[in-house]
DNA sequence: GTTTTATCTGAACGTATGTTCAGATACGGT
DNA sequence: ACCGTATCTGAACATACGTTCAGATAAAAC
């Protein structure tokens, strides 16, 4: 029969998804086996299979949710800042100020799902990287958008917008490498130092 | 004895490591086997072990080699670019625009070692790891202190200059996600375009 | 041409892998 | 209290792993 509220297996379906994420951001998705999976949850290998088909599976589900809910809460948020009453121009720059603290607040949250994504695709077969890859251009192409209004409307100069977007994005993915809660800076000023500098790389 | 000019294994070293670091970057570390390597080279797997204790030290190797070229390339081409009978703050911008394209250059021209090198580093043991990274701060040290000098002279205007050569590489690191030689761009284009991007996220 | 040395093979070692499945277990619905 | 089912165990499967090593082979040294 059909799961009702209150099953354990709602929960341990999340608790399963949780373990290989952070297994496989801190080792990798070759180097960690369905055995430490299953042990991290407290249960044996065999069960595991109640939940995924296979090993491939469960990591493509991990990063197809991670790389849906960036592009929801991105669409989400962007449509609450549009029409603030400000000029075109002035809402091209809030909309890419908002994107630069968008990403960057989005990926510090979750920096396992980030690295998982950013560092298994090549784990991936063909059609599950497809998939990936057109949910990553998609999220591309917010940001492109905005650079090309921005152009259209002289308020930014950039030399190639689909190299800009790339080049801003992978700017942004660096904070990953060293930010550090607790750290010296706060989330805040982090924020506000990166879109100081994709500011001034993409203004006219 | 040992071995003099012309014995086989002087080539036989080379072809491993050429193997080995293409299929690392293709597959990741964890997911190639020794018996991969071998038969790429055509050799049974047991005749790696005249070549390396195991196959930790072959991955290591391999991203101290890469990193001490790195270093080594940088450290030969900036010596060259000092004092082209400018003024301080002239200097300073040649320098960094050599910087900009001494890396993009450099990182295209090896995209397989430079793969491994950021991909691979939670692979290495604990004190290979200390190393990589050592080596790693060394070179980021170097734009450092590019920045650190515009800054002084007021040519340069950057919020952090740790932050600020962290973001810049990771911008430029981002050009291997995309860039293909024979495609749309020629490397000096794109060597421009981000030099572009980059003079103005740091300029004063 | 014989000895010495460097290199490679081929098999073996113990261990680990992803996945399957029959049977045990525990829960939800009635 | 009972049934039906969703879930878990524990063992097994075939296969692969990194590494070792005795013995074969080929090259270098004399």
């Amino acid at each position: 029969m059909a799961r009702t509220q209150g099953s354990h297996s709602d929960i341990t379906g999340p608790r399963i998804r949780a373990a290989a994420l952070q297994l496989f951001a801190q080792h990798g998705y070759a180097a960690v086996s369905m055995r430490q999976i299953a042990s991290a949850v407290g249960v044996q290998a065999g069960a595991l299979y109640n939940y995924t088909p296979d090993k491939q599976s469960l990591l493509f589900s991990l990063m197809e949710g991670h790389m849906t809910e960036l592009l929801a809460a991105w669409r989400a948020q962007d449509s609450d800042n549009r029409g603030d009453g400000q000029d075109a121009a002035g809402q091209v720059m809030a909309r890419l100020e908002a994107f630069t603290r968008f990403h960057i607040r989005f990926h510090l949250e979750r920096p396992d799902a980030v690295f998982i994504a950013y560092m298994e695709l090549r784990n991936l077969s063909e059609e599950n990287f497809v998939a990936i890859e057109a949910l990553r251009r998609e999220y591309e192409d917010a940001l492109q958008s905005i650079l090309r209004d921005g152009v259209r409307l002289g308020v930014l100069n950039v030399p190639d917008p689909k190299i800009a977007t790339l080049a801003v994005i992978a700017m942004l993915n660096g904070v990953m490498t060293w930010y550090r809660s607790g750290g010296r800076l706060s989330l805040e000023e982090v924020e506000s130092i990166y879109w100081d500098m994709v500011r001034k790389s993409v203004q006219a």
